[in-house]
DNA sequence: AGCACGCCGACT
DNA sequence: GTCGGCGTGCTC
């Protein structure tokens, strides 16, 4: 009883120096009731200021004596300093503990994301008090209509197979990740739901996973129809109240399934079976705050962790995803089928609109697309225009060639400037905006300024009496503007919807009949190696929203019909698409064949941050010879709050290599920094 | 990050 | 003489 305990503590400070465990004492009364993950408060610094952390490790004297924390810190290193160890002061209150599970995908954030132990044991928590609500009245908060009729469902051979083949990989008990790749409409929702049964049979745990918002209604019925009260919901609208009664559902064994966005990967499952990544190619599992982690990549980890199976599904699988299925890191299933009723595609045609443009038609819709419009106008249906601004007024396009400007170091298109340049987003490449096109000589070179606001006016001068909703950043910004008009749209208080990439998912508008893609070949043009893939995601997403219950139609219009990969678009050919795309990687080694470390330099001061830039650029080339450099490049948005953006985006041959390099950058940059004017963010791709 | 210690200028 | 500036350095 007299035994010495010592706790290694995680301080809750954000700062470099102390991203280290400290030595405390575990006084006697505490010896029984403290344990690994608990929030303590401790005294800390000459004026022992009261201060929250986290318990790492706990001790015992002769262990503390062999352990890194007394061995390895300069601390104990020169003079024994034993008695300057001080006393935790109690346990914090209030406060959710950490279990062994979310202890540990802290630590894998802090070494893969290069992020703060401290920072990573937070995010990790999704509610980080404990709050006395209601109960009730919470539970009516996520009361959800099921009407979803799951009582005629027979499962296709296929189906069946694939559940049958991933049950015996449930039965090993031990770590395997699959995909499912199957167009919408095959059932791939089916096969999920008949593994989280039989997961549950077995007495364990599940967490699902869903891309932010647009899902979480469906999904959550269709569960709650199966599996009633077993069920429980965080998402990212939801109080912290609400989120602990969820979360406390989960510790206590009352839920069993944990349904909800990229956080929900931090459910406190101890007894995990399986991890359901439901459109697993959705960007919103990446994060945009520090830790930058991706839930896919913490999954994976998990599944290792906890002897856990991972399913990823998709009909538009990531091609990075994609590619470790072919090389066998990731079991494939493909249903080729569709279940049930037959469901008709969308009829998808290509409008060529240079040939519009030469034959006079000088407006944004080309003959087909306005004949559509009036003919679903006439017939009461409604009509969809889907517009990808971000990819607009960006890139010149020849209206004569269809010939997109490029950069000749890099397969990315030049972005146009307001000081009559056209840039390179990758290599920092830059030359005088061109007069002509440099394939056709011709003088139509076009930036195209068209944006959601300026087609409304279009469709209101072309379209008379027409009513047309519009939904973008603009429109949504009040906090129910979103669903205001999807509920708006669904009521057929309008006829034509004008959306940007919010609509492009998830959506079921029954009397929707055409689709209108307004530039398709635009949205490729954005300077990212990614744009192909994510243009060819996003056409496939829109023109399935056509025709959900009557025959639909969908028109691509497109400044330069060869650019792929819209025929695979037309075709619905994701295979056809991913040849072609990994081809590209592999040829200019992009992700998923190397690993793509992206720096991000940011300092109040342009002219002393170029100086950095510059210097450690001159660095990475005198050092390294088995990287590609690309950089430092001004991004897109070069100033944001009064700081300056610069960017390094590196090329790695592998995950450890990436990593090297980072440590490195981060080493060049302290010692080039002095003035520690600058601060950095790393991201590491594919 | 904070907080204390430390060594130099203008104030009751 | 001392109050207070923010540079430097440490935190179990």
């Amino acid at each position: 009883m007299d035994d010495k305990l010592f706790a290694n503590v995680i301080i809750d400070v954000t700062h470099e120096a102390l991203n280290k465990p400290f030595v405390y004492l575990v006084p006697n009364e505490l010896k029984d009731k403290i344990k690994i993950g608990d929030k303590v408060v401790v005294p800390f610094g000459k004026s022992n200021k009261q201060i929250e952390g986290f318990i790492i490790q706990i001790l015992n004297e002769n262990k503390f004596l062999n352990s890194d924390s007394y061995k390895n810190d300069t601390f104990f290193k020169n003079k024994n300093r034993f008695d300057d160890i001080k006393y935790i002061l109690g346990l914090a209150e209030k406060k959710i503990s950490i279990n062994y599970v979310l202890l540990n995908i802290a630590k894998f954030m802090s070494d893969e994301y290069a992020t703060i132990f401290s920072k990573c044991l937070k995010t990790v928590l999704p509610v980080k008090r404990i709050i006395n609500k209601n109960k009730k009245q919470t539970d009516a908060i996520i009361k959800y209509e099921t009407d979803f009729d799951d009582k005629k469902i027979i499962l296709t051979k296929e189906q069946t197979k694939i559940i049958d083949s991933i049950k015996i990989s449930i039965d090993k008990n031990i770590y395997s990740s699959h995909l499912l790749f199957g167009v919408t409409g095959s059932g791939k929702t089916e096969v999920y739901l008949n593994l989280i049964k039989y997961i549950l049979d077995k007495g364990k745990n599940v967490i699902v996973l869903i891309p932010e918002i647009s899902l979480t209604y469906q999904t959550m019925s269709r569960l709650k129809s199966r599996f009633g009260e077993k069920v429980a919901i965080i998402h990212s609208k939801m109080s912290d109240g609400d989120k602990y009664i969820q979360i406390k559902k989960c510790i206590d064994g009352e839920c069993s399934i944990l349904v909800g966005p990229r956080s929900a990967i931090f459910a406190p499952f101890e007894n995990l079976g399986l991890i359901v990544i439901d459109e697993e190619d959705d960007d919103s599992y990446k994060s945009e705050l520090t830790p930058r982690y991706d839930a896919r990549d913490i999954a994976e980890f998990r599944g290792e962790l906890q002897n856990a199976v991972v399913l990823r599904l998709s009909a538009t699988p990531s091609v990075s995803t994609f590619y470790k299925a072919n090389c066998g890191i990731i079991n494939l299933h493909t249903l080729k089928e569709r279940a049930g009723d037959k469901v008709n595609l969308p009829k998808v045609s290509i409008v060529d609109m240079r040939r519009e443009f030469k034959y006079g038609n000088k407006t944004v819709f080309s003959k087909l697309l306005y004949d559509k419009i009036r003919e679903k106008l006439e017939k009461k249906e409604q009509i969809l225009l889907f517009l990808n601004k971000r990819g607009l007024s960006r890139s010149l396009t020849c209206m004569d060639c269809g010939h997109v400007i490029k950069c000749p170091h890099c397969d990315v298109p030049l972005t146009l400037h307001n000081d009559s340049t056209i840039k390179c987003h990758y290599c920092g490449y830059e030359e005088r905006e061109p007069m002509i096109c440099p394939n056709c000589n011709s003088e139509k070179l076009n930036s195209f300024g068209m944006g959601t606001q300026k087609l409304e006016e279009q469709i209101i001068k072309t379209f008379n009496g027409a009513r047309v909703l519009r939904m973008d950043r603009d429109t949504t910004n009040n906090k129910d503007g979103y669903e205001k008009i999807i509920k708006s749209f669904k009521n057929k208080e309008a006829d034509i919807l004008i959306g940007t990439q919010m609509v492009a998912k998830g959506h079921d508008f029954d009397n929707l009949t055409l689709v209108g893609i307004m530039c398709a070949d635009m949205s490729f043009n954005i300077q990212n190696y990614k744009a192909t893939e994510k243009a060819f995601d996003l056409l496939v997403q829109v023109a399935g929203r056509s025709g959900r219950k009557k025959n639909g139609d969908c028109i691509i219009q497109s400044y330069n019909i060869e650019g792929y990969p819209l025929d695979d678009v037309v075709n619905n050919d994701y295979k056809n698409f991913y040849e072609k795309e990994i081809l590209f990687r592999k040829e200019f080694l992009y992700p998923p064949i190397y690993k793509m470390l992206v720096c991000y330099l940011k300092s109040k001061d342009a002219s002393y941050l170029i100086e950095i830039s510059k210097n450690l650029k001159k660095n990475l080339d005198m050092n390294y010879n088995d990287v590609s450099v690309l950089g430092p490049t001004k991004p897109v948005v070069g100033k944001i709050s009064d700081y300056y953006y610069y960017l390094f985006y590196i090329k790695c041959k592998n995950i450890d290599r990436a990593k090297e390099i980072r440590f490195h950058f981060n080493d060049m940059l302290i010692k080039l920094d002095k003035m520690k004017f600058i601060t950095v963010l790393y991201d590491i791709e594919g």
